[in-house]
RNA sequence: GCCGCGGUCGCCCAGCCCGGUAGGGCGUCGGCCUGCUAAGCCGAUGGGGUUAAUCCCCGCGCGGGUUCAAAUCCCGCCCGCGGCGCCA
């Protein structure tokens, strides 16, 4: 059963070589990869050689008599200690190999910008921009250098920034408190910021479900070896919590359980794709992130996500990987938020993605376009790992089956975003008409407006 | 957490006590046959290496051990079922 990485490796690795320059990576781990690989399957062949003598030797035992027995024994027991060295040997180059292939990074597509973090480009914009008259250059930036001319409207007053609005004009959530009993990056929110939570996750669970994506809330927790097959290394480390004493390690999206909801198992080519959609907290150290973002609750360690995930078959990847932005393009549109859709450039893609796309909403209180959603095609690299195969009935052909995954709403970012976007110069800020139908059965939650400390009862 | 039973090819099960090339049924795929029905017959249906054809190795939840040889015996772990305990 062919592994896309494997096979390029083999038959074609200058090409693979591209893929990791592309990536802004040493091609000499391909070289590398090649010779551990070949040699691995030098020592093989021979040690087969070794184990179908020792067979046959071993299978005449039982028959012989005597002396011939006698004879045949200090044969078998011969070749069992010449074997057992030649096993260690071949043991522990099987290992290096097979870490060598997992450590592998996926192909990159062609249509993916070449580069590092600069050379990532927006494909498309939408929505009507808040742009704060000093802002202006900046806002052209991030639009007009790259041949864009999105709509967009002046304002005369500096939006409040997400953090400083929500702690200091709502006064509906508490960092500090949070950071002395949990550390920086936590929060509490209260009252209408926890109903717009709520709110937006129904809302995006609604949209998904009724076009068809199956409803699934994973478990939040996977052993090492499931979540190591799912993410690379440095995702592993800048964002993974682990359960002491336990083989457990906290998700940081619903992605994680959902890949493996298929592990080690086949699935047949007319069962696809599947379509699911997640709930769940996602859990995230954050470790690389520096100082980054430190106020408020744009990034931190927990946060409610709906997660979008599919299945599919290998030559419908592309596909769906359109869709599933769409998709999520579909959900902001729906709140009016203001976005661009980037493609994320080689250098900054990680190691199961062929491509990625985030999308990115305006933000007026900070002039820029942030993340909101990301979206991986990962083709065959989770799939492998977690050994999900995929048959072709037509002629019982196996493969592995592609996996693909986008944000759908990640609620405290989103948050933040209806916060500088629908706010108000008197610091009220409004809520999206679209999620009015999620807050409406509850007595007390906002319906319109959000007011600020100073104007509520 | 404790006691008992179990985990074998996509699914169900045999083999384990008594160590010697992993078998059946169902499903799926392909072929054959038949003027007849969800029929019958034959074959294929885990991973890997290798060749001109082929052949070989590995695989019985996972990891060790004993042995010339382990699905089978021994040890540890994981998961499931039943019972007891505990508890939202």
């Amino acid at each position: 059963m062919p592994w896309s990485i494997l096979e390029l490796l083999r038959n074609d690795p200058d090409k693979l070589k591209e893929s990791i320059k592309k990536r802004q990576m040493d091609t000499k781990i391909i070289d590398e990869a090649l010779e551990l690989d070949n040699k691995w399957r030098r020592i093989l062949t021979e040690i087969n050689e070794m184990r179908h003598k020792h067979n046959q030797v071993s299978s005449l035992i039982a028959k012989a008599k005597n002396d011939e027995k006698k004879k045949l024994l200090e044969e078998a027991k011969e070749l069992r200690n010449q074997l057992e060295n030649a096993e260690k040997e071949l043991n522990e180059i099987e290992e290096k190999r097979d870490k060598m292939l997992r450590n592998l990074p996926n192909i990159v597509l062609d249509d993916v910008p070449i580069g590092g973090e600069e050379a990532t480009v927006p494909i498309r914009f939408w929505g009507k921009a808040k742009v704060y008259k000093e802002y202006l250059d900046q806002f052209k930036e991030q639009t007009e250098k790259y041949g864009f001319k999105p709509d967009y409207e002046i304002i005369d007053y500096k939006p409040v920034g997400h953090a400083d609005i929500l702690e200091n004009v709502l006064k509906l959530g508490d960092t500090l408190k949070a950071g002395e009993v949990s550390g920086s990056r936590f929060y509490y929110l209260f009252d209408d910021i926890v109903w717009l939570d709520f709110a937006l996750l129904l809302y995006a669970i609604d949209k998904l479900t009724s076009k068809g994506y199956t409803l699934v809330l994973p478990p939040y927790m996977l052993r090492y070896d499931i979540i190591n097959s799912v993410i690379d290394l440095p995702t592993f480390q800048d964002a993974i919590y682990k359960i002491d004493n336990e083989d457990l390690y906290m998700i940081a999206t619903a992605e994680h359980p959902i890949a493996a909801l298929y592990y080690n198992e086949e699935i047949y080519d007319d069962e696809l794709p599947k379509k699911y959609v997640g709930f769940s907290p996602a859990f995230r150290k954050e470790a690389g992130a520096g100082n980054r973002d430190l106020k408020g609750i744009f990034r931190v360690h927990q946060f409610h996500k709906v997660e979008q995930f599919i299945y599919s078959l290998p030559e419908d990847s592309k596909k769906y990987h359109e869709e599933l932005i769409k998709n999520s393009e579909e959900i902001f549109q729906g709140l009016g938020l203001p976005y661009r859709v980037v493609n994320i450039a080689a250098g900054d893609l990680g190691a199961c993605a062929v491509k990625k796309y985030d999308l990115e909403v305006w933000m007026p209180g900070q002039g820029k376009y942030r993340e909101m959603v990301s979206g991986s095609n990962c083709t065959d690299w989770q799939a492998y790992r977690l050994n999900i195969r995929l048959i072709r009935r037509k002629g019982m052909i196996r493969d592995y089956v592609h996996t693909l995954n986008s944000t759908g709403i990640a609620s405290t970012r989103a948050i933040t975003a209806i916060l500088e976007n629908y706010q108000e110069p008197d610091g009220s800020v409004l809520i999206p008409k679209v999620l009015r139908k999620y807050l409406e059965p509850f007595e007390k939650a906002p319906k319109d407006i959000i007011m600020p400390r100073n104007k509520r009862p």
